[in-house]
DNA sequence: CCTCCTAAGTTGGCTTTCCCAACTCACACT
DNA sequence: AGTGTGAGTTGGGAAAGCCAACTTAGGAGG
């Protein structure tokens, strides 16, 4: 049998490797040279350079030259790594609430003033969108 | 020197590696057996049984007899895995938004009727929570 | 009773990735 | 001339992954 087709897989064929992610999470926070990212994330250089490769061929990212004498270069985030945000989100909150140990790492301020508490709503009635009040809609293909 | 300590990097240890969220994506559709998920994920089994054993062990799933003779098993979600199902959608929308090509696989319907788009939102104030409207807290560590 | 079947892994052998440290290259700084 | 920095490359060994076949423990059918 084939593997189910979905969009979670297709996303993590994009962003799934390791390091892919602590690397857009080092470019959302403005580290955007390989060094820093490769100092940041701990990942090894030469995987961090396939890493990065992939990325700027899928479009989460674009490679910039700031500098032309000596060639430089910072990594920075398409609308599509932008969007990456979000599953950050997710992974911190969840991270934060069942793994991390201790006090945070890092705490969030939104810009009403509150420590943000990220909640997925659903976008049409702005009710939560827990496990139990989704359902597959008609449209879904087979 | 050492990288940075993150909750998004604490949850990828847990779930980051290849396959365990796409088991959890399938024990999330009601496919809790090995069979089921070895089938649906693509994942060889012996990686998966790894993963599962993991997975368990991080308190993301537990292991449930169903059937003492013969001796058969499901998985199961435990609160920390049902609170993974915020990750799962994120990465779908991403996936729908910026990978899948053609008709998506699969659409969900919130309990309002309409068809999900979710959106991530300050649980205090309810506006979004986009990269923007986020800084770090005071209270954050160093 | 003998054979086939299912569930849930195990095992062996091979291939790919990963990790680490050291090295390169191009340029600037002193 | 020598040192420093950014951005990778390279080489070699260790770990993880992939696949197909095998196992174990027990049904079900004839």
């Amino acid at each position: 049998m084939a593997p189910r087709s979905c969009s979670v897989a297709n996303a993590l064929e994009v962003v799934g490797e390791r390091w892919s992610l602590l690397a857009l999470r080092e470019v959302f926070f403005g580290n955007t040279r390989f060094d820093q990212i490769a100092a940041n994330t701990g990942a090894s250089r030469d995987v961090l350079t396939v890493r990065l490769k992939k990325l700027v061929a899928a479009g989460v990212l674009e490679k910039h030259q700031y500098s032309d004498h000596p060639p430089r270069h910072e990594y920075h985030l398409t609308d599509a790594g932008r969007a990456l945000h979000n599953v950050l989100l997710m992974f911190k909150e969840w991270g934060d609430t069942y793994v991390t140990q201790g006090p945070l790492p890092l705490v969030y301020q939104h810009s009403c003033g509150a420590v943000l508490e990220p909640r997925v709503v659903c976008a049409h009635c702005g009710e939560e969108a827990t496990l139990e009040s989704l359902s597959r809609a008609p449209e879904s293909a087979a």
